[in-house]
RNA sequence: GCCCCUGUAGCUCAGCGGAUAGAGCAGUUGCCUUCUAAGCAAUUGGUCGUAGGUUCGAUUCCUACCGGGGGCGCCA
C-alpha cells in the first residue's frame, strides 16, 4: 500500500542524506506480526551494517533521526528494537486514507495492477484425454489453473486459457474398440475402457463398424461431457485446441522437418530421434517411430511451436499432473531446439491427490472404471467447496481430500465462513434500505471515527489485498487469495460482532463511517471471491 | 541408480530470510431481546523429519541422511 511505499522512499532518502547511496533492494519494509513492533518495520540497518562497517543499532539510530524519516506522512513514532530494527508507528489516519482509496477504486479497479504490462500469456490446464468422464484426479487442479488465470488477468496480463484436446492416437483407438465391443454386446478388449459410460455411448452410436470413427464419436461425446463438468465449477476455456487438427494440418511434419533441417535429429533403429541431450534433456527422444507414426512428443512440440511462433504468446504456462513430470525436460529441450528461450515455457506440476472417504481410500483409474467423477464430487459437496478445497493447499503438496469432511455443510466448512461474511454485508445493506437510512457523500463521511480495534484491523486486512493478488500472480500461487479471504472473514466477523453498524445505540455519524467501511469490505471480498471463482451470496 | 515434489499441533493444511510459528477441524468453556449464533471470545495442544552448514538472524536458503508421493517408453 501507499504508506509502505512512502516509508521505503523515506528510508532511501535517509540513506542518501547519510551519504550511503545504495540500491533499493536492500530496503525492506514489512508489516510486523506483533503490534508492539509498530505498523511497519524495516531491517535495512541489519542488512547494511556489514557493508558500511558500522554496528546495526547505531546505523538504525542514525537513519531514524534523519529529516527524511521525520517527514513520513502520518508518522506517530519511530523506535529502535532488537538487533537493529526500525519500527514505525503511524497515526490511524493512514488507514482511513487507505479505506477511502478502496472506495474510490471500487470493485473494478481495486486490487488491479499493471504488473503484467499486457504480456501475452497462455495458460494450458486440465487437458484430460476425452476417453471418459472428467475425474477428480485429473481435474483437481482445474480450479487452480482457472484462478491463476483470473489473478494474472487482474494483474494486467493478456491471458488466454486453453484445453489441449487429445483426440487422436492409441487411446482414442482403444476407446473406439471398446465402444464397438459394447455395441455388439461383448466385453471391452484387454486394456480397453470398461466404464459404464461406454455402454451408454454405444447405445447412441449408429455409425459404421470403424474403430477410428467410433473412437472420434466417443471422444467428442466425452469432451462435451467434460466441458459441462467444468462449467459446473465455473471454469470456461478461451480455446479448445485439437491435437488431431494439428496433425491433419501437417504442422507436425513441418515442425519435425525444421528440426531435421537444422541437424537436431538423427536416425537410429529405423526411428527418428531428437538430439535432446544437446538441449538439456537427460536422454534423446523419439519423434517418429519405426512404424512411421509420430510420437506424442512430436505432436506436443508442434503444438508448442504453434503457441510461441504461430500465435505469438510471449509466455506459456502449462499445468501438468506430477505423473507427466517426465515430459518436462524433453518439451523444454525441444522448445530450445526451435530457438525459443525455454524460460518462456513454465511448466507447473500439480502433485497427485488422493481421495479418502472415512477409511476407504479411492484410487483413480479410468480403464478399470473405478473412478471418482468430478460431477459426483461436485454433487456431493457443491462447487464452492470443491473450488476452495482445491485452492487451500499448494499444488506442490500431495494432499488428501476427505469427502466426508468436505460434505459437512455446517459451520465447520471454511467456504461458508467466508461466504457468510459476504451475506452479512449484504444483510446490513438490506436493513439499511428497509430503515431508509440515507448514505451521505463519501467526502462527508467522518471516517476518522473508525478507531475501534476491530475496525482498524478490518481496514488493515482489506487494504492488503492488492499486494496479496500481486504476490499470487508473481508466485503463481492463487491460493494466497484464499488465505487472505480467511483472514478477512475472521476480521469481518469480529467487527460485525463488536461494532453494530445499524444499532440504535450507534451515533448517526458512526453509522455512516461504519457503512463506508462495510462497503469497502464488500468491494474487497467480492474481488477476492471473484478471483477464486466462488459465488458471493446475498443471503444464506 | 538418477530426477521432481514433500515431511510444521491428534487430523487437514497455511507461513517459505526477520523479533514470542498460525488457521480450520477435533477437545474443554463462556456469549443470542441487537445488522443472520453458518458468528464471537477464552482455553488445551509444536524437538517446524534428523544432523551439519550459510547468515546479524533459518520453519524458510544449501548439503547429507531418514520417511512419504510421483517420474525416468518407438504410451499418452
Amino acid at each position: 500500500m501507499k504508506s509502505e511505499r512512502q516509508i521505503a522512499e523515506a528510508i532511501a532518502a535517509a540513506l542518501r542524506e547519510l551519504g550511503l547511496e545504495l540500491s533499493d533492494d536492500v530496503i525492506k519494509v514489512e508489516k510486523p506480526a506483533r503490534p508492539e513492533h509498530g505498523d511497519f518495520a524495516s531491517s535495512v540497518a541489519l542488512g547494511l551494517s556489514k557493508r558500511v562497517g558500522r554496528n546495526p543499532r547505531d546505523l538504525a539510530s542514525q537513519i531514524a533521526s534523519t529529516a527524511a524519516i521525520s517527514e513520513i506522512p502520518h508518522l506517530a513514532s519511530v523506535e529502535l528494537a532488537g538487533p537493529g530494527f526500525i519500527n514505525f508507528r503511524l497515526e490511524n489516519g493512514y488507514l482511513h486514507e487507505a479505506l477511502l482509496e478502496v472506495i474510490e477504486d471500487g470493485e473494478d479497479k481495486f486490487a488491479r495492477s499493471t504488473l503484467g504490462a499486457d504480456e501475452k500469456i497462455q495458460l494450458e490446464f486440465v487437458s484430460a484425454n476425452p476417453t471418459g468422464p472428467l475425474h477428480v484426479g485429473n481435474a483437481w487442479y482445474a480450479s487452480f489453473g482457472d484462478s491463476l488465470g483470473r489473478v494474472l488477468s487482474r494483474c494486467g496480463y493478456d491471458v488466454s486459457t486453453e484445453y489441449y484436446v487429445n483426440d487422436t492416437g492409441g487411446q482414442i483407438r482403444t476407446l473406439g474398440e471398446s465402444l464397438l465391443a459394447r455395441r455388439s454386446g461383448d466385453a471391452p478388449p484387454e486394456g480397453g475402457y470398461r466404464g459404464e459410460y461406454v455402454v451408454e455411448l454405444a447405445k447412441r452410436y449408429d455409425g459404421p463398424e470403424d474403430i477410428t470413427i467410433a473412437g472420434r464419436f466417443a471422444a467428442k461425446e466425452n469432451l462435451e461431457n467434460i466441458r459441462q463438468s467444468l462449467e459446473k465449477l465455473d471454469i470456461h476455456f478461451d480455446e479448445w485446441y485439437s491435437q488431431a487438427s494439428i496433425e491433419e494440418s501437417g504442422a507436425v511434419a513441418e515442425t519435425i522437418a525444421i528440426l531435421e533441417g537444422q541437424g537436431s535429429t538423427y536416425e537410429k533403429d529405423g526411428a527418428l530421434w531428437l538430439d535432446a541431450t544437446r538441449f538439456g534433456d537427460t536422454r534423446d527422444r523419439v519423434l517418429k517411430k519405426s512404424n512411421g507414426d509420430f510420437t506424442y512428443l512430436a505432436g506436443d512440440i508442434a503444438y508448442h511451436r504453434n503457441k510461441f511462433l504461430v500465435r505469438g504468446f510471449q509466455r506459456v504456462i502449462d499445468i501438468f499432473g506430477a505423473d507427466h513430470h517426465g515430459q518436462v525436460a524433453s518439451l523444454k529441450a525441444a522448445v530450445a531446439a526451435l530457438g525459443i528461450d525455454p524460460d518462456r515455457l513454465e511448466i507447473l506440476l500439480g502433485q497427485m491427490v488422493s481421495l479418502v472417504e472415512g477409511d476407504r481410500k479411492v484410487k483413480f483409474s479410468k480403464r478399470a472404471g473405478d473412478v471418482v467423477a468430478m460431477d459426483w464430487l461436485v454433487d456431493q459437496v457443491g462447487a464452492p467447496v470443491v473450488r476452495l478445497l482445491s485452492l487451500s493447499s499448494s499444488i506442490d503438496r500431495a494432499s488428501s481430500i476427505d469427502v466426508e469432511e468436505a460434505r459437512k455443510t455446517s459451520m465447520d466448512n471454511p467456504v461458508y465462513y467466508i461466504q457468510y461474511a459476504h451475506a452479512r454485508i449484504a444483510s446490513i445493506e438490506r436493513v439499511r434500505q428497509e430503515r431508509g437510512i440515507v448514505l451521505v457523500d463519501v467526502d462527508q463521511v467522518p471516517v476518522d471515527l473508525l478507531q475501534h480495534p476491530r475496525e482498524l484491523e478490518l481496514i488493515r486486512t482489506l487494504v492488503r489485498l492488492p499486494e496479496v493478488v500481486e504476490a499470487a500472480a508473481k508466485e503463481r500461487a492463487p491460493q494466497k487469495v484464499v488465505t487472505w479471504l480467511r483472514e478477512f472473514a475472521s476480521d469481518f466477523h469480529g467487527f460485525y460482532h463488536d461494532c453494530p453498524v445499524l444499532a440504535e445505540s450507534t451515533p448517526p455519524d458512526l453509522v455512516q463511517a461504519r457503512l463506508l467501511l462495510v462497503s469497502g469490505a464488500q468491494i474487497g471480498v467480492r474481488v477476492a471471491l471473484g478471483l477464486i471463482g466462488v459465488a458471493a451470496p446475498e443471503q444464506m
